[in-house]
DNA sequence: GTGAGACATCGACACCTGTCGATATTCTCC
DNA sequence: GGAGAATATCGACAGGTGTCGATGTCTCAC
């Protein structure tokens, strides 16, 4: 397969979403099925133990990031599995990637899980 | 099969899970698999599009509280799903269930989500 | 450039979950 | 007690998800 080249990127800001700090709050009356999806969405995006292990430990974590190999042995878990969690949180919005050399850095987003917290108040 | 007499319980009040009104925190630093299963398990009960659509709809109701033929045009479901989803809703304490007549009322356990939220915090 | 290490992606598999129609259960009312 | 209505349960099916080993892609050090 032809191999574009595909230039790494600059190491990313992280959070693209951060432009939407919260999402239609479920007191809001008749919450609409597409509203419910995309909520459920990232709700689901926690609702799994090696996750929420991954959140504790990230913000644990001396700095408050954490890198893949730092993760892999108190998850008890192989690292392509820690990796593809880490991909969940991450296309939720819910932690942020930082490259430095051939390290991958996560941190949280606390916006992000504040609106969730706010959203079932 | 022998069926056992079964007699009606009085109307349940609720909430056989009113003691534990939190679960540990999620910033408390280094989180037990077994509690990262049960907080996963409440969490998974709310990453559903249909219940959360539930969830709001009760909410709205008149008097707090709805029965199973209000909610099933709403969601556009079987009546067996959406009962389904109201029993998950139930195990997981996040409703209470009050029989009157033949009709099953449902209401919302605010401090079980009050909780939820206050662990995303 | 070459080798080694950190991380991401892929393909495959078992298991869980949402959904439905059919049916059982439980109540009310006559 | 028998008919009818509201709800719960059952069995089955399709689709989603967590997990792994194998492999690809970067980056750094020499």
């Amino acid at each position: 397969m032809a191999t574009t080249v595909q230039r790494h990127s600059p190491p990313t800001s992280g959070q693209e979403a951060g432009s939407e700090p919260c999402w239609p709050a479920l007191s809001e009356a008749p919450l609409r099925r597409a509203d419910a999806e995309t909520l459920a969405g990232v709700l689901r995006a926690i609702a799994d133990p090696a996750r929420l292990q991954l959140i504790s430990l990230i913000q644990a974590a001396r700095g408050g990031e954490a890198c893949v190999c730092d993760l892999v042995d108190p998850l008890g878990l192989s690292q392509p599995t820690v990796s593809h969690h880490l991909k969940v949180l991450l296309d939720a919005g819910l932690v942020s990637r930082c490259r430095r050399g051939s390290w991958a850095y996560y941190r949280l987003v606390p916006e992000r899980l504040a609106a969730l917290a706010q959203l079932l108040a």
